[in-house]
DNA sequence: GACATTTAAATGTCAGACAAATGAAAAGTT
DNA sequence: AACTTTTCATTTGTCTGACATTTAAATGTC
């Protein structure tokens, strides 16, 4: 812990990045306790509302925890993928609103990373995905479910196919990716979508990944790529 | 803009809360200006500190930036991928060394997402991407390069793999997946990696991407995987 | 020994004040 | 009239001190 803060910008920022460098390095570890409010003030020589914002800052990056109370005080915090998780979601919906992103890029983007799981899965899959798979497809080709409810089997059914793969951080990673681009593919969904396509598609994955077959799942997952993009670019062509 | 703030939990939490819930759902736009601290004061019913540690909660997340003076304020922010990168690294590299992943659940999850970019960086480089590849490698070959030298020049060579495939998206979520896994593969490198094996499965990469030949950059990709996994195992192998 | 009470420590919140930055309006100058 | 300087109001950044609330540990009581 340092206390010299001779560097430009907030007071309150400067605490905070030196207290995250601590986190970061290793200074600070997992579920070790913080210094004091109060203590904190003595050693940068500030506020106690300037310390509080410094840690403000960092328990809106899940970085620490608080709790009041005697032997309370702000502790380190573990990540988990439970918590990043709706972060990285929260993270990338802004990033693709606030930057134009063409409902292609984000659709390729979005297979091309899935595709990686593919041979994994195809590897790895055991009883329990293949029958998580098969209950969304069937689930999918109920008569009276709404959008909403095949919007939200799809994603299902994807997370399904890459936890198969058995990594968990390619499964962080895709299946936010995935539900990160909810949004731009209901566009689609709730317009000109068929659903007996879809789960034909959905059909031909699982049955080879059952079968081990990793290049048929990727063929598989190649074309319902190629179909969604299609469907983009005609709700582009034809404006309303 | 609501003004009550029934539920529990802290109140600058709950602020926070609102106020991100105004931005990520459009409510509040790029650049707007949120109302001054003092009309945010009024609005919720509660102190200046407490809404100031709900404005930096923001600010820790990027959503907003404060300006002081005269039509000053604080304003949201445009996500950049420049933002958002330095950010998606830190939030990797702590999930990574807070949750016992091994080297090899990374490696494989880092190398099966570059996966992803092949076929695109085969169908979509130009003259540029191919130039910094050549340059990386021919970089790495050199007598006198220290260990990080080679490291950075490695991360490098894959940036630009990963930047031909030409999708913006992709090349965030790859890139900075590549960049927090960085630190876990140094280790290798450090004790055994072998410099001509490795720019010998660049060159092969390289030509292969070159020549279109999207199969051949993927296996060599493949084998350069394998050969990785296979050293992180050698190390765990032999402890010391 | 088991239970109730008190106490101390810590965070959460409030109120008011001053400092510093900044743009705009007002005043002054040419 | 055009330009420069000054003043000023607004807004965020920081400080001080106080009180409220929570919580675990210490203390007291039976």
């Amino acid at each position: 812990m340092q206390y010299a803060l001779d560097q430009k910008g907030d007071l309150s920022v400067q605490i905070a990045q030196k207290l995250r460098n601590a986190i970061v390095e290793g200074t600070l570890l997992v579920d070790e306790r913080l210094p004091s409010e109060k203590e904190l003030c003595d050693r940068f020589s500030v506020s106690r509302p300037t310390v509080r914002e410094a840690l403000k800052r960092l328990a809106a990056q899940n970085l620490i925890r608080t709790q009041r109370g005697a032997s309370g005080g702000a502790f380190v915090n573990r990540i988990s993928y439970n918590d990043a998780y709706p972060r990285q979601i929260t993270s990338y919906t802004l990033l693709l609103s606030m930057n134009d992103i063409t409902f292609q890029t984000a659709c390729e983007a979005r297979f091309a990373i899935e595709q990686a799981c593919i041979p994994l899965a195809a590897k790895r899959r055991d009883p329990d995905h293949l029958a998580q798979m098969r209950a969304e497809i069937h689930y999918q080709d109920q008569q009276g479910l709404s959008d909403n409810g095949f919007c939200a089997s799809d994603v299902n059914f994807h997370k399904a196919l890459v936890h198969a793969a058995g990594n968990p951080v390619l499964r962080f990673q895709i299946a936010s990716a995935i539900e990160a681009m909810q949004p731009l593919m209901n566009m689609i969904t709730f317009t000109q979508r068929d659903r007996a396509v879809i789960i034909a598609f959905h059909t031909a994955i699982a049955d080879a990944i059952e079968s081990r077959d990793a290049n048929a799942a990727s063929q598989g997952l190649s074309e319902l790529a190629d179909y969604t993009i299609s469907l983009g670019e005609q709700i582009n062509a034809k404006p309303d």
